[in-house]
This record gives C-alpha cells, structure tokens and sequence, in this order.
DNA sequence: CTGAAAGCGCTTACAG
DNA sequence: CTGAAAGCGCTTACAG
C-alpha cells in the first residue's frame, strides 16, 4: 500500500501535523524541518490522498457535471470549455450521466446527495419548475446551462434573437417568402425561434403563414433529427405559394432539410441553428451557439458561488452569432467560410 | 448541514452501526428495526456520502479516465462507450485532462497519487516504454485505449489490417495506381498503416514507388488536419505517372485532401482512416474504428482488473471495418451508407 | 515553529 | 440481531 502521512512523520521524526503543514504550504515550518519532511515524501513517493484531504476539509474540490447520455457536439463543446477553464482553478471535474428515459429528478438527487461534488454543473436538462425547486432545497450550488431557472445560476442562448437574426438575414438578402421548419413545439427554445422568426416577418412587413411553419412527424428526440428535417423540408416545398429560402431550428433538421432538396431536385437558401462540427464541412450556414464559452463560463460562475454561497443569482444569456457559409447555391465542401461578429450581454 | 449517520441513530434510538448496516443491505438487521431507521432516514433526508464511505472502506467506487485535452469525436465515443457500460457497475466515472503540452508523465503520477480512482483508463496518451514502466510501478489497475504495452491491459485497433484492407478494396475494384497520404511518420499506427498499405500492393504484385507515399508540411497535430491533407493531396496530384486512387491515414486529412481534389478539379476515390462524425455526412468511405465498443470494453476489463488484480494481462485488438460510402463520384451528402462486417479477434 | 488530540462521516471486526 | 470501539488518512484549532 502507499504511505501515509504517519509513514512519513516517523520517518522524518516530526508529527503527522507538520507533514500535513507541509503538504499544505503553511509558511510557519522550519525550512530544514520542510525540506526534511520532503525529502522523506520524496523517497516513500508520498502524496496526500485528494479523499482524506476531502473528508477532513469538508470540501472535496470537485465540480460535478450532469448531463444527459445522448452525448453530441453541444456537450463536448461544453465540456472543453469546461475542462478548460478548471485547470485555471484548483478543482477537478466529475461526470455524471442522467438518462433522459428515467426519472431525472430521481438520478440528480441520488447524485446530489452522495455529495461527491461541491457544486453541480447541469447541461441540457429541462424539469419543471416544481422539481427544480426540489433540487434547489439541497442549498448547494447549481450552475444550469441551456436551461433556465430563478433560483439558480444559468447560462443560455437567447433563441429569439437568433431566430430574429437569421430570419432578418434571409430577409435583408431579398428573400420574401421564407419558411421555417422547427421541432416540438412545447419547449422554450422552440417557441422562442418560432416567435423570433415572426418578428422579423413581421418587422418586414411580411404576412406570417402559419403552413409554412413545418415539423416532420418523426418526433424522436423531441424532432431534433434529420429524418424529422427531411420529412419537414419535403412539406415545405408541397406548399403555395412556394417558399424561397427557410429558416431552420437546428442544424441537424437542416441536415435532413438539405437532403430532402437534393433528393426534390431544388435548392433553396437555408440557415441552421447550433454550429454542429459538421456544418462547417458541409457549408450549412448557421446560428452559432458559443458552446466553449458557456462551458468556461459555467465554471467560473461555479467556482465564485462555491466560494461566495450568498452572492447574488445571475443570469447570463449569450447571443448567437450568425454564421454564413454559403446560403444557396452549392451545398459543397469547398464553402468558404465567413463568421459575422456576435455580441454577447449579461443580464 | 445534511443529516449524518448520527443524527439517524439518535433519532432511531439505535447505534451508528445499525444505520451503516440498513444502508449497506445488511440483512441480519429486524425488519422493524431497518423500517424505522428508513423512516427517519427519510424524514431527515438521508443519504450516505459517498466520500466518507470511500474512505472507510478504502474503497472510492470510482474510474479515472485520462484523456488529451484535444476533444475530438474519437474521445467522445469512447466515452460514450465507458458511460453506457458503467451504468452496469456500481461505479462512477471522473475525467481528468492532460496537457499534452506538458509533461504527460508528471500528470499522470499527479492524478494517480491523488488516488480518486480505483483504476485509470487512458485514452489516447503515448509515452516511452521506460515511462509506462514508472506508472507500471504505482501497482493500480491501468487499462490503455489506443496504445499497447505490454504490462497493461490494452485496446487498441489493428492499423496494419486496417491499411491493408482500405488497399486492398480499392485493388480489386480496379484501381492499380493507388498513393497514399500518411502523418508524422514516427507513430506505430502511422508506420503501420504504411505498412498494410505496401503489403496489399506487394501482394498484388505492384511495386510501391516511395514518391506516392506523402504527407503536408504542416505538421502540426503529427501531420492529422485537414490542412496536411489538403497539401499531401496537392504533392499527390502532381506526381508522375497520376495516381488513380488513394487511401489516406485519417478522416481528417482525406477531407483536406477532398478539397485539394475540387481545387485541382480532379476527382480520384479515397478511403479514410476512423470514421469520425462528418465522414458519414459528407459521404467519406473509411475503415471504422469500434471506438464505442473500445470504450465499452475498456470498462468490463477495468471492473475485471479492480475486482481481481492478479488476473493476467491481456490486449484485445479490434479490426477496423470498412465502410464504403461513395468511392468516388459525387461527394455530395446523399451518399447511401454500405456497411462491411468486420471482425473482432482477441489475442 | 511544533505536537497532541479531536474530528471529518462512514465501515467493520469483535463481543454479547 | 445490535452496540461499542477502532480505524480509514487527513486537517486544524489549541497549547506550548
């Protein structure tokens, strides 16, 4: 077995509370006392264990993610952005999957309660009010990305200006019948693209028809598939008048979107919403969410909660920026690519 | 502050022991006895931590993975694999990131001495014999993902099989002037991949002309962006006599080299090496690595190892499947998706 | 500057 | 079946 701090102080004939002294920087030992104590870690190859140092210390110096299991590019972004920033701090991340298919509340109270992390990191979780109030009782710090709750820190995306800005773009550019396929409709992110979309219809002018706002009627993962794009664009192109250019509520329906025109013979301008990895190589312009940035950012908010429990709840949402790649023509790799400034502003 | 173990006892009018033991499932506990302790446990909200439990009983339930900052598709379906397989344990799963920029080795022993795992799964990370050796030393369960040594358990993917089979395919469809675009040369998967590369041709009676074996200049990342194959494919094209196929060490560079293709207006079949995400959008053929399985199984044997540390060492080897796509024609995203078979041995 | 001792929140032989 | 007690490997007032 490795050896403990009574290894050393025996060997160093010093008391275990000079060794930990030592471990933990205090200035008031000895230089030779230290060196001593060092030189006998050295040798054993001794290093306190991050657990016993936990349990004494009350604080374990981790941060907890929990995010769901479907794992794709938005979490992973994330997550860098997170892993990251950590190393700027001294704490270590833990992650934990919840299954969407399960109780959520369940599985984040369990996590919660064994109590591995000093605060937890949620991503991409929606529960209703009432089960975040559940979770809110624990009185320990929670950091919510893509979510948004009063009660705790959040991090998101403002969905109606992103929708707002795509569809202004398509508009500005001299399309006047613009379509938009989006996905369930029941959560926040949706309906705000549905209604940013409108108002920028609106703004113009430019009568909204409720037919040309589609869905395909594959609805697994709430719509956010490309079957549910495919199926989408297709309704969208059998519509009178005909669409000339569609806004999409995310890149992975603009996916299937794109395909269903390919296999209709058309090719109509369409803009995504998310920046998947593979938009860039397909060329799918798109409302970038700055995944990295949420991810660092939740952990700074974290890490200034775990150290100031009653600093006031904040709430930051992040515009997205519009990126164009290439609107119409050709949906090839060659797509040179052109990022328009975004703005970003805490509220 | 939560509840402990002690505030159950006093309120259950029994011992600390009693508490411990209705949450470890001991049965020698009454029923009526267990009952009531459940009951206030739950009152109180109750639940052990985790933390305390680890150190009791020497034991922290937890996998520690070590993986390269470089968040990359491969990394995140490995892990997907870990996560989906762990569910089956009782264990969790905490990431560590490395610095590949930093001494390596210094943060491994860092994050081991640390002790937050009963075993270390590392992803991706190469060192020098004499290195694994040190680590070799600290005696604790290790399983490797995509490396081999012979003193720890290991998962990786036979690239010289995998070359030679991407080869091979395009030898029987005809092609009889086939390059190759391969990275920094110094790496075993590199080198193999040469390898099965020149064996296939050898087998098929072709000489191998060094000069259509290439790599870019920019040998950032070894040589694995889409920058390096971009220029490999420019030096490709210009060779004499032309090249009519190409079979390219990773997914990434095949698609700089795609764009080179477009630029230079030709248009020669390619085969990838990994199938990352985009390779299936943008229609890439490539020979698939089971990173989702590698992932899965690299659980199963760390759980094995922890559970019995003397069991022998063993390395399984996947094959790579080919996936063929589009060989050459349209590199449009319409591609219909053929899958091969492979194979799995374990040696 | 250094040490003895209590405590972090559990588990687990050992008795009874 | 249940409890008293020691122990896991540290930290940290409290004295000196």
């Amino acid at each position: 077995m490795n050896p403990t701090i009574y290894d050393i102080a025996r060997e160093a004939r010093v008391s275990i509370a000079t060794v930990s002294r030592v471990f933990n920087n205090h200035t008031c030992v000895t230089r030779k006392t230290r060196e001593k104590v060092l030189d006998v870690a050295n040798q054993l190859g001794y290093h306190p264990r991050a657990l016993a140092q936990s349990l004494a210390r009350k604080k374990t110096r981790i941060i907890t993610v929990i995010v769901p299991v479907i794992s794709n590019y938005f979490f992973m972004e994330v997550l860098a952005g997170m892993q990251d920033k950590i190393a700027e701090y001294d704490y270590d991340l833990q992650i934990f999957n919840v299954k969407l298919a399960d109780n959520i509340l369940n599985q984040a109270d369990y996590i919660m309660k064994r109590g591995w992390g000093e605060g937890y990191v949620v991503i991409s979780v929606h529960l209703a009010d009432s089960e975040w109030q559940t979770l809110k009782k624990y009185n320990v710090p929670v950091v919510l990305i893509d979510e948004y709750y009063p009660g705790f820190d959040t991090i998101s995306v403002d969905s109606i200006e992103g929708a707002y800005t795509a569809t202004r773009y398509l508009l500005q550019t001299g399309y006047r019948n613009i379509g938009m396929i989006c996905a369930k409709a029941d959560s926040k992110p949706v309906m705000d693209r549905v209604l940013g979309y409108r108002r920028a219809l609106e703004d113009f002018g430019i009568k909204v028809i409720a037919e040309q706002i589609v869905t395909g009627d594959d609805m697994e993962r709430d719509g956010f598939t490309e079957n549910n794009g495919y199926q989408a664009m297709t309704k969208l192109l059998a519509c009178e008048p005909c669409v000339d250019a569609c806004f999409c509520a995310s890149d992975i329906q603009a996916l299937g979107a794109i395909k269903a025109m390919r296999d209709a013979n058309k090719n109509i301008p369409i803009i995504g919403f998310d920046d998947l990895e593979f938009s860039e190589y397909v060329g799918l312009s798109t409302m970038r969410q700055p995944m990295y940035d949420m991810g660092s950012l939740a952990i700074e908010k974290m890490v200034r909660r775990i150290e100031n429990r009653e600093s006031e709840v904040k709430h930051t949402v992040f515009s997205p920026d519009l990126v164009v790649r290439t609107l119409a023509p050709d949906y090839d790799l060659l797509a040179v690519r052109k990022e328009e400034s975004g703005t970003f502003n805490s509220r």
